[in-house]
DNA sequence: TCACATTTGTACGTATGTATC
DNA sequence: AGATACATACGTACAAATGTG
């Protein structure tokens, strides 16, 4: 099970990964709407970067309208927005 | 001339204020379309801030669509998209 | 209310890679 | 080869909000 696939020699910057990844797990649902993904931390030790790698690859999902920040309590995932 | 303008002690972030200040200018047209904005470095020399604070405000502008930035050249002012 | 841990948000410091001039 | 400038990545500190006890 090394399903976790991070390359941090690959050409596609490794925030880039992550925020794919998480991206395709709320895609996918295994976050639904109204949910928290991990922490920034958590991810950092998961994927083994830096917490502010990790964080800046959240931070492209809430730019992208996937999430969004709550301090204090987490990262949430948002209602899908006009997308059927 | 006290013009610049920024209060690291006010409830707006000073990376939001710089970013404030440079969407202004370039919708004065101080930096046409086409046209580069100063460098991250200079930016933070100027405002007196770190060159990372600088450069979060810029990519603030990035993520707007009002700037482009180019490796080894700098960050360039787009052309207005659907914006008449 | 207070103390503590967790988590996001902001800010500064530094190093390396890549591209341009 | 050197200076400049953006892009990525790691490290650190403090503030604000939250949750728990």
């Amino acid at each position: 099970m090394v399903a976790v696939t991070i390359d941090p020699e690959g050409p596609v910057p490794v925030y880039r990964q992550i925020a794919a990844l998480l991206r395709d797990a709320i895609r996918r649902g295994d976050y639904p709407p109204g949910r928290a993904i991990p922490s920034a931390k958590r991810l950092a030790q998961q994927y083994d970067v830096a917490e502010v790698t990790a964080r800046k690859a959240v931070l492209a999902l809430v730019d992208e309208g996937l999430l969004e920040g709550v301090t204090g309590r987490g990262m949430f995932v948002k209602q899908p927005q006009g997308d059927g």
